[in-house]
DNA sequence: TTGACAGTTGAATGACCGTTCAATTATAAT
DNA sequence: ATTATAATTGAACGGTCATTCAACTGTCAA
């Protein structure tokens, strides 16, 4: 009566190993607003609107039209971006301007920016 | 009749901002790489497998034991991690173990670690 | 005060995606 | 050879999410 089947579906498992990685991991509170803050910038619209913040505070028209795309569909995004605090904004007028809320944003961009240009580069086997 | 309509739903637009901003940012196959590179980050599931694999070389089993999943889920998304090169594996009889394909992908998860962190204890005005 | 417009919001729609399930492959042991 | 099981795979289901559309708020100008 392996109490494996409770479990899981596997026999094969490293017990120890599996319990020191499960050790060293960050808590659950965290990992999920890690995989939330990726999966916030994992999306082509939201990714835009980002590197384009990190040159320059832009308002909702300037960036609908860097983008082709509705003010609507900005707003929506911007919401979501703000919600999390990646971005911050500031009110001018009728007119609402937006930029990068702290430069952890802008430093995480770079360096994946500088991953993906290495993996460009690379050899994929797999 | 203005040419803006043709593009966007906006008037107030800073042009010459935009067309500098529009040069800064990096190409659109950059881009949709980076987002796409974040959209697999962005899942509770691959954000664990990993950190777990951050930790320690690990097979499908461990992982599926470590996560309380099915071997066919976890399987599913290490393909995921695979195809785009975060993950790397080797087989070894019928085990296969997997572990992280470079330290690009490391300092990527501790530098947002830290952002996270940060934004935990700071303010939230918006 | 009326019209124009920047921006936001909620509902609806259609596409995408994670998990489950069943079937299959590959390896090791008897 | 046969059995057991690690791992992969494809189809299907259900939930999530980006965009669209229409309505609305707030601000500026005449």
């Amino acid at each position: 009566m392996p109490k494996n089947e409770y479990i899981c579906d596997c026999q094969a498992v490293n017990e120890k190993l599996v319990e020191q990685v499960r050790q060293s991991m960050p808590e659950d509170s965290v990992l999920s607003r890690l995989a939330m803050f990726y999966k916030i910038m994992g999306d082509g619209t939201r990714c835009k609107i980002l590197w384009a913040l990190a040159d320059n505070e832009l308002c909702v028209c300037d960036l609908a039209r860097l983008l082709s795309m509705t003010k609507s569909s900005i707003s929506h995004q911007l919401r979501l971006l703000r919600e999390q605090g990646t971005v911050r904004c500031r009110k001018d007028g009728r007119a609402v301007y937006y930029c990068l809320d702290d430069d952890h944003v802008q430093s995480i961009l770079q360096t994946t920016l500088i991953h993906i240009r290495h993996k460009q580069g690379g050899c994929h086997e797999n």
